[in-house]
DNA sequence: TATGAATGAGTCTTCATTCAT
DNA sequence: CATGAATGAAGACTCATTCAT
C-alpha cells in the first residue's frame, strides 16, 4: 500500500520530469503530466501542492547535491592546505564538479535552462552570488595567511569568475564530451586559470586555487 | 501616407519593446501591445506577420550591431597586426564591446534573458558557436604566421572562452557598473586573460589577443 | 471510546464553524476543515453525512434557541396579560431577544449572511413567515379579548413587521453596540413602535405589544 | 454591423441575466452563458472584461435608477416643503419607490439576493449606509428649521430605519402584491410610520416625513 | 474508525491568430 | 489600412464525495 502509493508518486515525477525536459517549466502542462502518468489530473494534487512543488521535487536530488558540493567547496580547512599540493587540490575540486555534472546532466539542464516561470528561475544568479561571496571570503583568508599576495581583486571580477563557473557547467551539460575531450579541456582550463590567477594576485612562488 | 504608416510601425515597435521588456517574449501579450500602441489588435498583423517577427524587429538594431562587431572582430587584417602592440589591440576590442553593450543594454537583456519562446531563444548558443568557429580559424591563422605557438588548443576550450565572453556581456548587462568599476574589471580581466592565453599557447615572447 | 469519538466530533465542528465563518457555507472547503481539525478528510464522512449536515450541526444551538424563543413568544398566556403592564412585557420580550442575539452573535451571522448554498439559505424567509403567522394569530386573539381594536391589519403589513424584526437582529449582529447605545436604541424603538401600533390599531386607551 | 454587434452584446446580456437569476452570481457559469447565447465562450471577453462586468452591466439600469432616486430623495428643497402637506410628500416618495420596484423587480432580486461573490455583494449595506447619512443630515436640517423638534435620535436608530426601507424593498420584490394589497399596505405603513416619528421627535403639531 | 487515493466535472480567463467587412 | 468579432484550445487548480483498505 505504502509502497504502491510511493510508486504512483514516482510515476508522476517521472512523467513530470519528461514533460519539463521537453517543454520547460512554463510550457509544461499538468494535463500532459497526468495523461503520461496514467493518473487523474486532480489526483496529482493529492501528492503535490502545485506545479512548482513538482518541479522542485524533480530537482531535489540535484539541489541537495549542489548544496553539499557548495558546503564542501566552502570548507575553511582548504585554506590551510599545503600550498604546493594545491594543484592536486584544484584537480580534486574539478573532478568533484565533473562528477556532479555527469550524475545530474539532465537535471542541470532543467535547472539552468528550463526553470523560467518556476520558483527556481533565479537559481543561476543566486548560486553565482553565493559563490561570489564565498570567493570574496576566500581571498580575504588567503590574504591573512599569505600577506604578500595582492588581494585587491574587485568584487565584480570575482563575480565574473563565479559566473564563468556556472557557464562552464552549463556548457558541459549541453555538450557530450568524451573522456579524452574532457581531460584535455580540464588541463587547458587549469593552465589558463592558474596562470591568470597568479598574474592577478601577483604571486610567482605560490600557486592558488581557482576561485 | 508612407510616413504616417511608418509612424504607426514605430509606435507598435515601441509598445512591443516595452511589453517584451516587462514580460519577456512568451508572456508578452499582443493585446497589451495593441492597447499600448493605441492600435487595433488585428491591425498589427498588417505590419508584422506575427509576434516573433515583431520581436526580431525590436531587436534588429542590436542584431545588426552584433553582426558588425563580429565581422570586425573577424577581420583577417588583425592577424597581421604587430604582435607587440596587441595589448592595445585587445583594449580596442574590449572598448568596442563595452560600447556595444552600453548602447544596447536593454536589448541585450531582451535577447539574452527574455527571448525564450521566440525564434531567437537559441541566440546565445548560436553566437557562441559562431564566435567559437571564428576563434578556431583565428588560431589557425596565427599558427601560420607564428609557427612557434602551440595551436593545439581544444575546440571545446575555445568554445568555453566564447561562452565566457557572452557570460560577461550578460553580467555587464545585469549589473550597473560605474566607470571606475568597469575600468578596474577590464584591467583585471586583461591581466588574467593574457596570462592565461600566454600559458596555454606556450608563448613567452609574444602576446596574444584574447579570443 | 465513545468519549473520544465525541471529542473528534467536536473538534470537527469547531474547525467547521471557523471555516464557515471565514468563508461562508459555499466557499468553505471540506479540505480546510479536515486540515484544521487535524482529521483525515474522508473521516469526516464517518461523523457527518455531508457539508450541509455539518453546517446544520454547527448552528443547531442557535436553531434550538430560536425555536424556544419563538415558542415563548407565542405563548397564549401573554395575551391575558394585564394590558397596562404591557410596556414591561414588551421590554421583557426585547431583552429576551437581545440576550439571544448576544449569546449567538457569531451563529446569527452565519445563519443570516453566510448560509447561501446550504439547506438553511432560506431560513430568513422561513422564520419571517413563521413569525408572521404568529403575529396574525396574536392579533386575532387580541381582537377576541378587546373587540374595540381595529384588527384589520393586512397580512403583508404584519409580514413586513416580522421582516423588520429580522432586519434588526441582522443589524444588531453586524454592529457592535455599547450598552448605552443599545439602551438608547431600544427606547427609541419602543417609542416608535408603540406609537405606530396604537395608531394602526386605533387604540388610544390601550397599549400594545410590538409584534 | 454596428447594429449586429450590439445585438450580440444584448444577446449575451440576456443569456447572462437568465443565468444569474437562475444560479446567482457565484454559481453562474460562463460556459452556460456562452452556450445559451449561442456564442463562443472566449468571444464574450471581446464584449466584457469579466463575469463581474457582465453582472454590473445587467444591473446597470437598476443601479442608475437607484442613483437617481437617491439623488431625488436627497433633494434639499424638500426640507423647505410646507409641513402640513408632508403627507402628500411622503406619498409621493413612496409612489416613487413602488414604481422603481415594479420596474425592476427581477433586477432587485438579483442585486439583493444573488450578488454574493460579485463586486456588488455589499450593495445592501452600502446603500443602507448612504441612506443613513442622508437621514442624519435631514434631521439636522429639520432641527434648524423647526427648533422645537427633538433631534436627538440616535444614529443607530436612523440606521435601522434605513435598513427597514431596504427590507421592505426586498419583501416587495419577493412577493407579488395586487394593487389593492399594495395600497392597503402603504396606508398602514404611513399610519404606523408617521405616528412613530411624531412620537420619537416629540412633535404634536408638525408632521414629518419618514426618513 | 480511520486513511489516503481517486474521481470527473467544474472554475474563469487568456492566448495568438484569422476573417469579413 | 483598419476594425471588431470570432475562434478553439489551453491554462492551473478546486470541489465534495466515494472507495478500498
Amino acid at each position: 500500500m505504502q509502497i504502491q502509493k510511493e510508486d504512483i508518486r514516482k510515476i508522476i515525477l517521472k512523467a513530470a520530469r519528461k514533460e519539463f525536459i521537453e517543454n520547460g517549466f512554463k510550457d509544461a502542462s499538468m494535463r500532459s503530466i497526468a495523461k503520461n502518468a496514467g493518473v487523474g489530473l486532480s489526483n496529482i494534487y493529492n501528492y503535490f501542492r502545485n506545479k512548482d512543488e513538482i518541479f522542485r521535487e524533480v530537482l531535489s536530488g540535484l539541489l541537495h547535491a549542489i548544496d553539499s558540493a557548495m558546503k564542501e567547496h566552502n570548507n575553511p580547512d582548504y585554506i590551510s592546505i599545503d600550498i604546493f599540493s594545491s594543484e592536486e587540490y584544484m584537480r580534486r575540486q574539478i573532478d568533484m564538479f565533473v562528477e556532479l555534472i555527469e550524475n545530474h546532466k539532465e537535471d542541470f539542464n532543467l535547472l539552468l535552462f528550463k526553470a523560467s516561470g518556476s520558483s527556481l528561475e533565479n537559481f543561476r544568479n543566486e548560486i553565482i552570488d553565493t559563490h561570489t561571496e564565498t570567493g570574496i571570503e576566500y581571498i580575504a583568508l588567503m590574504k591573512q595567511k599569505y600577506p604578500e599576495i595582492n588581494s585587491r581583486v574587485s568584487n565584480f571580477f570575482i563575480h565574473i569568475m563565479s559566473s564563468w563557473w556556472i557557464s562552464i557547467v552549463a556548457e558541459l551539460v549541453m555538450h557530450d564530451l568524451s573522456h579524452n575531450e574532457l581531460e584535455e579541456f580540464i588541463r587547458e582550463y587549469m593552465e589558463f586559470g592558474t596562470a591568470g590567477w597568479k598574474k592577478v594576485m601577483r604571486v610567482e612562488n605560490y600557486f592558488f586555487e581557482q576561485i
